[in-house]
DNA sequence: TTGTCATGTGTCATTGAGTGACATAAGTTG
DNA sequence: CAACTTATGTCACTCAATGACACATGACAA
């Protein structure tokens, strides 16, 4: 298989999605989320309503599409991190690595996450979705605390820990700047508060 | 105005709500969230459908109405909690005294209370709206915290230690078990394992 | 009790999300 | 060019949710 070139359909499909998701996203923080219908989107993008949702599940995916991105991105750096690392150390450095990776990107990628997350922010309804995409990723996270911490996923202890760097992660995210490097500097205070309250080994 | 009676109408309305969520919990954990519609919920309590949505907003809600009826609870026990405690100590104690609560109160209601959570456990688009719930509590909990610790709502320690406070919450809760007795003592552990990692003082 | 007022409920119509079925158009491969 | 695969459009449908209006029922005063 070739990488350079994937095929005119797969590219087609390709641009499809980024149109949907541009139209969507300008159109939810220009109108509302609510307010915003599916023919509309549809119409600004010039494909049928049925079309959207063979691209997207629902309304609100198209919304999240790039949490659901920067989640993924964040899971296989976890999963990158090398096994002498605690829990604590591997979860902070993929935190850091998704940021890191997120700025170092495409720009357009990074508006349009930026502007996910302003919408995010300001409708609740996708602050709830958004905490499903959370909590799916923390089953995985919780897999990977339990191999660090030689546990099964239904000890306490970790999935205390799990909580804890969920927290940690909400705190960033949730009610921080739009800005990539001001969402690194927050990151690092967060962290350093976190070292602050917590007692040294408590991860193991 | 007499408390002992309060008028053939409201007692009427009383009835209807209670009726609508058990058979609304029935249905839900008997068929399937999803599978069920407005339309059965509405015919098993032989009202039109219209007046479903008189008594509550969506289909989510009457499945969260006892959720939200917990989190209520706890809002008022920690709201009692004596001004010289720490955050953390408010904090445990308020949910020690929901628990307490629900455990002392209508065993019908501690039967529905059950009946609830084991249908959010096992529906993710219910997880998701509780999550919305707890997040609205989150902010009243944060006024709580902050104004004990005598910082603003923005103060990056205090949104930690709020996310710390959800984080114990959620490992009991989420996937705890449905019993209350047992829950208590989960609590009693994971607070064990909570007093265990953080520093003394880490909430002041 | 009766008449008046307020309020809860049923019926009807409508919007919008989401899905299944089927025909057609477009890209892929030989 | 032909045969195949796959994406798209159209149509019809279910269900959640809301507004409007008429009607029934409980509350309350004379």
């Amino acid at each position: 298989m070739k990488m350079t070139t994937m095929g005119l359909r797969e590219r087609k499909k390709q641009k499809t999605r980024i149109a949907l998701i541009d139209a969507a996203l300008d159109l939810f923080l220009s109108q509302g989320y609510d307010i915003t219908t599916i023919d509309q989107i549809a119409a600004a993008v010039d494909v049928s309503p049925r079309t959207f949702f063979r691209y997207f599940a629902s309304k609100e995916e198209v919304a999240l599409s790039l949490c659901r991105d920067g989640q993924e991105i964040f899971q296989s750096e976890l999963a990158a991190r090398p096994a002498e690392e605690t829990p604590y150390q591997a979860v902070s450095q993929a935190i850091r690595a998704m940021l890191t990776a997120l700025r170092e990107g495409d720009p357009d990628e990074a508006r349009r996450f930026d502007k996910a997350r302003r919408l995010v922010e300001c409708t609740s309804s996708l602050s709830a979705v958004q905490m499903c995409l959370i909590m799916e990723s923390e089953r995985l996270l919780t897999e990977e605390v339990a191999r660090r911490r030689g546990t099964g996923v239904d000890d306490l202890h970790t999935q205390f820990a799990v909580s804890v760097f969920t927290a940690i992660g909400r705190v960033c995210f949730e009610h921080g700047p739009q800005d990539l490097a001001l969402l690194a500097e927050r990151l690092e205070q967060t962290l350093a508060i976190a070292e602050r309250c917590l007692r040294p080994g408590w991860d193991r």
